[in-house]
DNA sequence: CGGTTTTTTCCTGCTT
DNA sequence: GAAGCAGGAAAAAACC
């Protein structure tokens, strides 16, 4: 079977498995696993140290020596893990091995993987570093400046449709040709060898930006706020190292969430622990982080950049429309980590905000809103932006 | 660790 | 009927 071949059928049993609302199965965890037990006797065997490292899994060892089955497998796990939907992949773009998939940049893994990329490229560093083959300061680095190399992710060609990054998507059929709905949303372009990298992405198209806007516009978060660390959580995460047996916690419990049905209220998330690796760790640069308000403020504000998310109805008052009120909650829901973001929750914490007047409300029109006097940082003379 | 704040989730009813 | 608005309720998560 081919190497594509195998990430399709990986893949969509994968979404297979983490779209099914009622079952009791959690998506498989790297367990925590001893590797085979190896008598000394069998050291000298060639074909038993084949099978031996043929049998281990991707999370036990570097990632340099992984298999083109360990990369698919790896790339099966943040699939699942991430929820996020595999029908997006281009395929061919996911068959290489350990070796190879080292040298890529991250920008190559975003351009293939979109959101999910950026992850998968922590993830690796994080094995690379497990195994004693990393820098973390590196990584710090590369994360830290992250938002700084993605200045265009927002230029996408006028009147495009926003495309969203669909996390949910159950497929109808399971047996589907999962090609065809890679063609839908093809991620990325064909790899194309690199001086600087190895390999850089030669998709220029719009549909490969997907999720690459958000971090464009997490890019523009206003660093003049006091409650925006800029880079969100990010350099932090190269603090983390993978928790097996956290991580098979979290998915047993998302599993038994899945399996009742949702009482009022917000449903526990996910047990400590879990956010050690789901959930970005706190910025200590970043104490509060990023409200709401400040998110849609500074989106307003780098107009050039929205890529007609919103805009100003009236600049001066503080009035401002959604023009794509989902894609606005899906960038949201993104940056908090939380696929299932809609425009209802936005606006419904939104609405919060009148209590409170960071905003005031505007009878009569949909998807107007306007920043009240306890909000700050839209108007002219506050920001050095002239819109 | 407990209290507070902010956000998320769900809901019902209403309006456009 | 769909989409959006309004706001109560409950709870998670972040903060203090």
């Amino acid at each position: 079977m081919s190497a594509t071949n195998d990430l399709s059928s990986i893949l969509t049993d994968a979404n297979w498995t983490m779209y099914q609302i009622c079952t009791n199965e959690p998506v498989s965890a790297p367990p925590v696993l001893a590797p085979p037990v190896m008598r000394e006797s069998q050291l000298s065997n060639t074909q038993f140290a084949a099978d031996f490292l043929g049998s281990l899994k991707w999370y036990q060892m570097a990632p340099q020596c992984w298999t083109k089955q360990n990369v698919l497998e790896w790339i099966s796990y943040h699939v699942e893990e991430s929820k996020f939907d595999a029908s997006m992949l281009n395929m061919t773009n996911c068959s290489m091995d350990g070796s190879v998939l080292c040298q890529l940049s991250r920008e190559t893994l975003v351009s293939i993987f979109g959101s999910l990329g950026e992850r998968m490229y922590q993830s690796l560093q994080e094995q690379k570093a497990k195994y004693g083959t990393d820098d973390l300061n590196t990584t710090y680095d590369l994360l830290n400046n992250l938002f700084d190399e993605f200045p265009d992710f927002l230029s996408v060609s006028g009147g495009e449709e926003f495309k969203l990054l669909k996390t949910v998507i159950v497929p109808e059929d399971k047996t589907n040709d999962s090609s065809v709905s890679a063609d839908r949303l093809n991620m990325g372009g064909a790899l194309t060898p690199s001086s600087d990298n190895g390999y850089e992405s030669g998709s220029t198209s719009p549909d490969s930006l997907d999720s690459s806007h958000s971090r464009g516009m997490l890019s523009l978060l206003n660093p003049s706020s006091p409650e925006y660390g800029g880079s969100d959580s990010d350099p932090e995460l190269s603090d983390l190292q993978f928790s097996f047996s956290a991580k098979e916690f979290i998915k047993a419990e998302q599993g038994e969430l899945k399996a009742c049905k949702r009482s009022r209220g917000r449903p526990r998330k996910l047990s400590r622990g879990s956010e050690y690796f789901i959930e970005a760790k706190k910025n200590k640069h970043n104490p509060r982080g990023a409200h709401l308000w400040e998110f849609i403020r500074d989106i307003l504000i780098h107009p050039e950049q929205n890529n007609g998310l919103m805009r100003w109805e009236d600049r001066r008052e503080g009035v401002f429309k959604f023009l794509k009120s989902e894609a606005v909650a899906q960038l949201w829901g993104q940056k908090k980590k939380n696929s299932s973001m809609t425009y209802e929750k936005l606006s419904r914490a939104m609405r919060y905000y009148y209590k409170r007047e960071i905003l005031e409300r505007v009878d009569g029109r949909r998807l107007v809103y306007k920043f009240g006097k306890n909000s700050s940082g839209w108007k002219l003379g506050e920001v050095g932006v002239g819109m």
